[in-house]
DNA sequence: ATTGCCAGAATTGAATTCAAAATATAAAAT
DNA sequence: ATTTTATATTTTGAATTCAATTCTGGCAAT
């Protein structure tokens, strides 16, 4: 879509060894292959290790001392508490949305919530979640506060990987719909309170967390 | 205190330039002198730059196509973003707190509050801001979730310079007292509820904001 | 067969080098 | 004298180089 252009060469290849590990082409564990990467991005080192500073630091490799970077892999815990905080974030982004959405957002949001009703109703379970993400990203984007937006988007990054392996249970996706009918009538009438409090509750459930539990490492050990 | 030991090159360095944006010897605005700091820092230009990476990744300096970087300026809104964001977070720390708080940690919370208050009588502003910072650092710490400590302090370190240099009017530091005897009470009494509510009003108030607005820039222009 | 040791190879971390871009300085033109 | 143009200098971005460390494989000892 729209996709943002990253000037810089470290940015560049920091992006695509992000896309890497999404896409499970670098294994979380292994070891990051400094030279083969160079080789396949057509680079040299420089810009590749300058990358690899930025990716540690926002937790998507480890830097071991004088044996390079390993890629992190995603415990039970870390993921737990990474849902906690988007919850969080997601919150403050209702309360905040409801003062400054405009209606054009709104009609949009409500577009997104009728078509992933629509992925419900068919059990189209990937592109259910495809919609459900971007119907969250708009309502943090109409938050109009940029570190909240930047913070959120950083962390959702570090978990998609395992967000859309998500294998939800009949129960927990019809209590996640009813959610969204009483987030879209929350924002509708701007009801800061209720959506701060709805979207807060909304993802930490626990029941999300088990069903993707599957799919993260059960312990970070060496 | 217990400063973190780093053992890279880069880490280090990424610290000391905090340090010196923190200080003001860096000021925000300005170009980011790789030579001189080289020199003043007793390394090449490898590890300077891959520090300079990090910090722009963590808002601390822009990063410019082939003019290297710039000190970042604390806009007015980036400011209020941040402590909206920082009360979020701090909301969710307070429940989390109640659940996972040790009898050890609530008394030295609580003996750290007496201190305060001290300090508050006495008008202390200078050890009444660190005490105060203290208490809301160690309510995070309670909550046993890595990724809200490591992103509140993330967040924390951006604004610290500001904040140190705040000037409190007599009603605003009243009411923040009193919000701190609210606290430590729900604190107390485990209500998880009712902490989370205080928390996520008691720093996003605009009264504090306004009060640190002067020592942020007013516009981010070239 | 397993363990310990050592040389050689590969990898890493950081300094250095080099080309391109930006900035500063000087000369020329009006 | 001021503006413009040309040239030199500095600074930046990235590749290369180099020393230090880690990894690998083979050989010897038990």
């Amino acid at each position: 879509m729209d996709k943002i252009k990253q000037n810089t060469l470290h940015g560049e290849v920091a992006a695509r060894i992000r896309d890497m590990i999404d896409a499970g082409t670098l294994a979380p564990g292994s070891r990051v292959p400094e030279k083969q990467l160079c080789e396949q991005f057509g680079v040299s080192r420089t810009p590749l290790r300058e990358a690899l500073k930025v990716l540690a630091s926002e937790g998507f490799v480890e830097l071991l001392p004088n044996r390079g970077a390993r890629i992190s892999k995603l415990t039970i815990d870390t993921l737990q508490h990474t849902l906690e905080v988007m919850s969080a974030l997601e919150g403050l982004s209702g309360e905040l949305a409801c003062a400054h959405i405009s209606e054009a957002e709104l009609a949009n949001i409500e577009a997104l919530h009728y078509q992933m009703l629509a992925y419900y109703k068919n059990t189209n379970m990937a592109e259910y979640l495809l919609t459900n993400q971007q119907i969250h990203e708009a309502i943090v984007v109409a938050s109009r506060n940029d570190v909240l937006i930047d913070v959120y988007k950083s962390l959702n990054q570090r978990v998609r990987r395992v967000r859309f392996s998500a294998e939800l249970s009949r129960e927990y996706w019809a209590k996640a719909v009813q959610d969204h009918e009483d987030i879209i009538a929350a924002l509708r009438r701007r009801d800061s309170e209720a959506l701060g409090q709805i979207l807060r509750r909304h993802l930490s459930d626990k029941v999300e967390v088990s069903s993707l539990a599957g799919m993260a490492e059960q312990k970070n050990l060496p």
